[in-house]
DNA sequence: TTTGAATTGTTATAATATAACATTATGTAA
DNA sequence: TTACATAATGTTATATTATAACAATTCAAA
């Protein structure tokens, strides 16, 4: 178990608009969104995310340069994280597939070595789009 | 079997020099390097990348937007791709792992989606930053 | 040989992200 | 409580990554 994070004010209202939207967020729309609230730079925004990432409460879908708030319990700490992606509608949706973490945490590249991090992003249609 | 792709000379240009370096380059990299060879705008380097990328002779390293050179004849056309990345000395070694690709490309969601398009970065030390 | 698609060249600009530094809040230990 | 260290904030400027728009050229297929 973990220490549970309180956090910031910032931090806070930032990771209150990313987990209500039903997609990921990209930075500068966070930014217009929560400059009524005050923060009006990009920087308060990117540190804001950046902490956030770093604890788990949010994740970076790196393809899309687009932040989404974490729904799968399993993953806070290991940053070990799956998701799928609709190209068309660009619907993102974390994975929390148990065998699939085991097979990846398991997983040994030809030297033998072991990775307990990883991000693996899957690409197709969703339901609706096909 | 697919067609064989006939490079243009930006292509070309811009594909050597990726093929030739040790390491992801980006973007910015690239244009400096290759503008005693006459390419001297950011679009001509984006357009180029962004067919090499398409036809599989190079891939984009998404969590550091740089690119490295495809050494797996597998995964031209699949897009189906695996990296492992060294968090101190950024180096990118492309995986080609049968079991690997078969799991993934196997993976069923819980909506028993399969996808045939995915990224992984695998996040860890190699063998000398260990 | 024409014609349509792809590529190129060029300028400008959009979108994403960090540097640097001063200030303020917060937690912890004497 | 006070003092110190750490983390978070506010602010301006700038760096980095990527695309828009449009004209000109190349190139292969009909
Ligand atoms: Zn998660
Ligand atoms: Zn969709
Ligand atoms: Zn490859
Ligand atoms: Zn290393």
């Amino acid at each position: 178990m973990h220490k549970e994070h309180t956090l910031t004010k910032n931090q806070q209202i930032i990771f209150d608009l990313i987990d209500k939207s039903p997609e990921p967020m990209k930075a500068y729309s966070i930014l217009f969104n929560v400059q009524k609230k005050g923060i009006k730079a990009p920087l308060q925004v990117y540190r804001a995310l950046d902490k956030l990432v770093e604890i788990g409460k949010i994740h970076k879908i790196e393809s899309r340069n687009a932040f989404i708030a974490c729904h799968n319990s399993s993953c806070r700490v290991a940053k070990a994280t799956a998701f799928s992606i609709c190209e068309i509608c660009e619907k993102v949706t974390e994975i929390s597939s148990a065998g699939l973490s085991k097979y990846l945490a398991n997983f040994k590249d030809k030297d033998g070595m072991k990775y307990s991090k990883y991000n693996l992003e899957f690409f197709g249609l969703c339901k609706k789009c096909r």
